[in-house]
DNA sequence: CTGTTAGCGCTTTCAA
DNA sequence: TTGAAAGCGCTAACAG
């Protein structure tokens, strides 16, 4: 005997085939079909089978829909019902499935992000500035780092977007000249942010801080210190942050009206062994400088630390200057001149700017600022 | 003419409405409602329509289920069709949606690293060695930091669980007393394995390195040394990290009958902070150490820049060692004497083992080596 | 060898 | 206010 579930009658009922496996019914009075409700029953074979709406739904004998309106917190339900299915949800830890809802909406509250390496302290202070900003608005955050080798970008970028990442935040490797694994990405309209090493040529917001003029008081500080001969060991000619602080290298000698040599000019790819190869070369030239600014805080470290191991004297006759005041370079003796600048906000900033992008899409470049830190490394005695 | 999609007949089928704009048809034979099966269409409406089985399927004229045999590579399918199937699938540029597949699966690929922080060489090194391994395995990695907050450690454990990760590595925060939160984790049957900062109560699988051994190394250098009042600037004893390194420092000093002085031992939160603070008091002491054992490289290299700050002469009038080796220890002046531990090595064992857990759960503890570098800071000229 | 179908957990129409 | 059902993209059991 069974009653309709509309007009609760039991002698107009009737079946009417069975749809799914399911015995389907019609009620003759009210002209209603209907299954019956099947309890939800958690199999067995999952051990630990977890909470699902179905089951909150089969225990409270209502439909997995109403139990999803009262969790998602929509107005159109009765205030009884809700209560009644937020304390069960509660009682049973009911965690939402992440991964139905993502299938269900094509996003996964992931943003991918992509550093050349972590060992030194600056790409992990941005991406730890960048997850303050990411998990308060709900993200989790999925980090890869390329090593510095361009292979394995493409392959992170691509790990990334079969990831189904809802954003991405990338700073290049030193080798990377090809961008089209970066437009890949744009081209499926993941919003794509870059920081520190960006990709001018893609028409892509990014977050940078101000290389050039960073650079170019690095250097004025050390003709104004009596340095003479000053070299630039500079990051790959492929990245925009080594061609800014180059320039404001070129541009401070300039002013200053030095004349520029190119055998103290040098590119190299950011590697700690190039780093001491090329000081090396550059201490032995027959006419060796007497200051190198580097490009950045661990190049700088590799200098002195060659430098120390031939004997030199820091800062008495070799200057140097690096950037972006690792905390290293406030430890080694002499302690580092270098340019300041403000990591942790910029990866703040980058996160920022993406969650931004997911908004509205709008090509922006946050530059910040840099400021010179004065320390031994660079205080000439002689002047 | 519209045949029956349950019994086939022809002549039964009328319409019964329009259904989301589509034409319902029932049979009056079997009583089966139906509409007809559509081809599929790639919405318009999308811009970017990720390229879907249904998409391969459509332009063939095949079902969904054979393009995904095709794609799997299973073997009883046709050769031709397979390739037909295959060279679309390129040029389409077809890329699963692995969402479908977790929430089919309850696999997400994805492996949680959780540490107290990155700031420092040893966990980002450790983490690298750790992606070496999973990423090669097929799985992405979601790295979370505790900043060493117990809070912020138990909200992120909850959100890598709701993330759905399919295993745990974790390092736990100097804070932490209570272990619910993997508790949770592990009724929920998610495999844990634990690395350097680990939780002996929780009977999980582990890597850590011979802590008392290395440290009662650490010790017996500097009692050998000519040191004679060694203290201990040491970990929070709610780590096992600290109890054991210790151990092998009271070890040490009772094998060469030396007293235990309690001044001289110091637990702490590894907090920069802190560290200085208690460095500051140990060499303020009326009878201040001579030496000092440090729990960790990051520890010794504070104490080494406050006692130069007041002016003490390493090693000459304190010695110190440090624990892990930290490429700073190198650095700095004079070089710091350190137990090294392989942590590359660590994280790939961990990563490792997390794999076989996830095959076949078994509780094992792998122990590294560790070996005493000796550098500057604890040759004593005066012995 | 291939197609049909159910279902993973959830949200969201549409219908009632 | 609630329920039914479709569907996100995929795999696999089953049937032919």
């Amino acid at each position: 005997m069974i009653k309709c579930t509309k007009c609760q009658q039991i002698e107009f009922v009737q079946k009417s085939g069975i749809v799914r496996g399911k015995q389907r019914y019609f009620c003759k009075s009210c002209n209603y079909h209907f299954t019956l409700p099947e309890p939800h029953n958690p199999p067995d074979n999952k051990r630990h089978h977890q909470v699902t709406i179905m089951d909150i739904a089969g225990q409270l004998g209502i439909s997995k829909s109403t139990v999803s309106r009262a969790l998602r917190g929509h107005t159109d339900i009765h205030a009884g019902t809700r209560k009644i299915i937020l304390d069960l949800a509660q009682q049973l830890e009911y965690q939402p499935n992440p991964l139905a809802n993502a299938l269900l909406k094509s996003r996964t509250n992931i943003i991918g992000i992509l550093v050349p390496e972590f060992r030194h302290y600056f790409f992990p202070t941005i991406i730890m500035g960048a997850q303050e900003i990411l998990s308060k608005a709900g993200y989790n955050v999925m980090i890869c780092q390329s090593d510095e080798s361009y292979e394995t970008e493409v392959a992170n970028v691509k790990a990334l977007m079969s990831s189904r990442v809802d954003g991405l935040l990338v700073s290049v490797t030193a080798q990377t000249n090809n961008f089209d694994h970066f437009r890949t990405v744009l081209r499926k309209e993941v919003p794509l942010v870059f920081f520190n090493r960006v990709c001018p040529e893609l028409d892509t917001p990014q977050v940078i801080v101000d290389d050039y003029n960073g650079a170019f008081q690095a250097v004025e500080h050390l003709i104004e210190q009596g340095y003479r001969r000053i070299a630039h060991l500079a990051g790959p000619v492929s990245l925009l942050v080594s061609r800014l602080r180059m320039q404001g290298y070129l541009d401070a000698l300039q002013k200053h009206g030095f004349p520029v040599e190119n055998e103290l000019i040098i590119h190299y790819d950011l590697s700690e062994e190039k780093a001491r190869i090329y000081a090396n070369y550059l201490l032995s030239l027959s006419q060796p400088p007497d200051a190198i600014f580097a490009i950045n805080d661990p190049t700088a470290i590799e200098i002195m630390l060659v430098a120390k191991s031939r004997g030199i004297k820091i800062p008495q006759e070799l200057g140097i200057v690096g950037f972006s005041n690792d905390p290293i370079s406030a430890i080694i003796e002499p302690s580092l001149t270098t340019v300041e600048q403000p990591v942790w906000e910029m990866g703040r900033q980058a996160a920022r700017l993406l969650l931004e992008q997911m908004e509205s899409p709008h090509n922006v470049t946050h530059t910040l600022d840099t400021k010179l830190i004065i320390r031994n490394s660079s205080v000439n005695l002689r002047s």
